[in-house]
RNA sequence: GCGCCCGUAGCUCAGUGGAUUAGAGCAUCGGUCUUCUAAACCGAGGGUCGCAGGUUCGAGUCCUGCCGGGCGCGCCA
């Protein structure tokens, strides 16, 4: 109806512009929204306040003219200038209640684009650091992707999912030394744990794994590994010497194909669990990409390489640079180090252009907040190398504090302090979960409350809107078993005249809105605001009027109305990948 | 100090440059189950949209400055 209404203002318009009143005419700048006060009809359009100052003429005297030229549009009722210029639409009812065998005739597919009708987009969300379980902290990042996966295929869009693994680099090390000291203490060996080390519960549980499976193949001797070791804690500078010095000794001390692969069973395991957790969340992914297999590909020097023809880097200090100041960066970063090392800037420079060559369109990363000031150096970098970095985009995820009551719970993977997902699906279940997490904007700071989303669930919002999906499948198994025949095509949708019945069908006419916004803004909250609209909606048209009436007509009219309804809640909670339950 | 995000009801938050009156939920108070599920509904109270300017037909929404909060500013990942 929407587009009609664009359609008929442009004719407008192309007849003025022949007039010489207007300018050419653009249908972009054709703005006709869904009111929310039903004394402005059903649909409003502000052109002629757009237009008004460049035409130089009177708004209202403008619209009045654009009401004139309008081609006729069977649907309409009634067409009038409001307010200071408004064009209002006034829809018959029987072009209102179209909307009730649309929703029904197009099913799973309503408010959906034919798939594959715009771009191939990748996302790259969660990618957290294999050290440990996934917390509370990664749900929302996790929640968030899955979900816009799954909303921008609705919006047409060709969508693959990817996790960056984190297999490399000093916290590689750290995991290692961390799971063999524990591993040592299995053994018998009297071993001071280094306090910048792994402390979580769940090192202890690798490490009695590889003393069932080895017994004391590994094993060494505390005492000689220490010998002439600083004391544990950290320096000056932060940096704990005892941790860097325990490494150290251990890889002289150790084969080194037993510290890789004290490492890689590690991170096997641990991986394990999170895609395992994520499979539980309802996210899933279709690629698992290695950060050290593009170290061990090659793919890290390539890149490099590219940068360095460009003449983009230099040497300072026994360090290379990259100029990535020139690009907009606050300043040039390291991408080798002076002892040879790659940084992991140097490598997501690698990850990203790779990532950027495999013919998405659109990248899409989904970050923590405090990597923020990361995006400008990767970007850069596209640049330098010719890469369009329009083309990246970056979302960034505000932090969800977590609060037991009052009580706010600190977590740090290091510590070990903090709550698992897997706990907090356990606690609050997955559909509750996924909801909480998405119902803000990322952008926003989220306070979890797990006392809230526990002891009170039966308030969350999510149950509100399965709740409405379960009293529809409730009444239409009740006309069932009345025998009521429940119209399976079009019937006669006049008996709908009710200002409940009214406000339904409008509502449902906006759904597609709703997914193409929640899809353009990559905000998946403007769905969970639609969806609880319109379950309220529905609660309130319950308690005011009976499905179930004698007269056949009109109850086959309501029925067909709520089955709009329940279909409209499905497809939106299937988006959030949220159960749609038939009975609660 | 610099950069990014945020500031809307007691609390948690929606709000697409639009319409005399800025909306939900929670909390508070008062009503509604012999009826299709009361996990629901109806009603009441509660606001200088952080402050001050600016842009325009029109600003919670855009711009600037200030105040307050969060995060980040490594040859860590």
């Amino acid at each position: 109806m929407k587009a009609t209404l664009v359609a008929n203002l442009t004719q407008a318009w192309q007849t003025l512009h022949q007039q010489g009143l207007l300018p050419d005419p653009n249908p972009e700048r054709i703005e006709v929204v869904s009111t929310k006060d039903p004394k402005h009809g059903d649909y409003a359009c502000n052109l002629a306040l757009v237009l008004a100052r460049e035409a130089n003429l009177n708004a209202r005297d403008l619209a009045e003219q654009i009401i004139q030229n309008l081609p006729e549009n069977p649907d309409l009722l009634s067409t009038e200038v409001a307010g200071p210029g408004f064009i209002n639409f006034q829809l018959r009812p029987e072009a209102k209640a179209e909307i009730v065998d649309q929703v029904l005739s197009q099913a799973t597919n309503y408010g959906t684009r034919p798939p594959g009708s715009e771009q191939r987009i990748l996302i790259e969300y969660v990618s957290a650091n294999p050290t440990g379980p996934l917390h509370v902290g990664h749900g929302r990042g996790a929640a968030l992707g899955s979900c816009l996966a799954r909303i921008l295929e609705a919006a047409g869009h060709t969508v693959e999912c990817e996790y960056f693994i984190n297999d490399a680099g000093r916290q590689m090390d750290i995991l290692a030394i961390s799971v063999w000291l524990r591993y040592l203490e299995l053994c018998g060996e009297p071993v001071i744990f280094p306090e910048a080390g792994y402390q979580g519960d769940y090192i202890l549980d690798i490490a009695a794994d590889c003393h069932r499976t080895r017994g004391d193949v590994w094993r060494a001797s505390f005492e000689n590994i220490r010998a002439g070791a600083p004391d544990d804690g950290p320096d000056e500078d932060g940096h704990n010497m005892y941790l860097d010095f325990l490494i150290l000794r251990t890889r002289d001390f150790l084969d080194e194909t037993i510290w890789t692969e004290l490492a890689s069973v590690a991170v096997d395991t641990l991986l394990e669990r999170i895609r395992r957790d994520l499979d539980h969340f309802g996210a899933s992914f279709d690629y698992w990409q290695s950060e050290r297999e593009l170290l061990d590909d090659g793919k890290v020097e390539q890149t490099i390489a590219q940068l360095r023809e460009a003449g983009h880097l230099y040497e300072l200090e026994g360090a290379l640079w990259f100029r990535s100041s020139e690009f907009g960066d606050e300043k040039d970063r390291v991408v080798q180090r002076s002892n040879g090392q790659w940084t992991y800037f140097a490598t997501d420079i690698a990850y990203h252009a790779d990532k950027m060559a495999r013919s998405y369109g659109t990248a899409i990363n989904i970050w923590g907040a405090d990597h923020h000031g990361y995006a400008g150096r990767v970007r850069a970098a596209l640049q330098a190398l010719g890469i369009d970095p329009e083309r990246l985009e970056i979302l960034l995820v505000q932090f969800a504090s977590l609060y037991r009551g009052k009580q706010k719970i600190s977590m740090s993977t290091r510590s070990g302090e903090f709550v698992t997902l897997q706990s907090l699906q356990h606690e609050v279940g997955q559909d509750a979960a996924r909801f909480f997490y998405v119902m803000r904007k990322s952008d926003q700071h989220l306070d979890f409350d797990l006392q809230l989303a526990t002891e009170q669930s039966v308030d969350n919002p999510v149950y509100y809107v399965q709740y409405a999906h379960a009293r529809i499948c409730s009444i239409l198994e009740r006309a069932k078993d009345e025998e009521i025949n429940i119209p399976e095509d079009p019937c006669d949708l006049s008996p709908l005249t009710d200002e409940g019945e009214r406000a339904l069908q409008k509502q449902l006419s906006r759904y597609p809105d709703a997914v193409l916004r929640s899809a353009q803004e990559r905000e998946p909250h403007h769905l969970t605001v639609y969806l609880r609209k319109l379950a309220q909606e529905f609660h309130a048209y319950y308690n005011a009027v009976a499905v179930l009436v004698d007269e056949l007509p009109v109850c086959q009219a309501r029925l067909r109305l709520i089955m709009a309804v329940r279909q409209t809640l499905g497809n939106g909670l299937n988006l959030l990948n949220i159960d749609a339950p038939e009975s609660m």
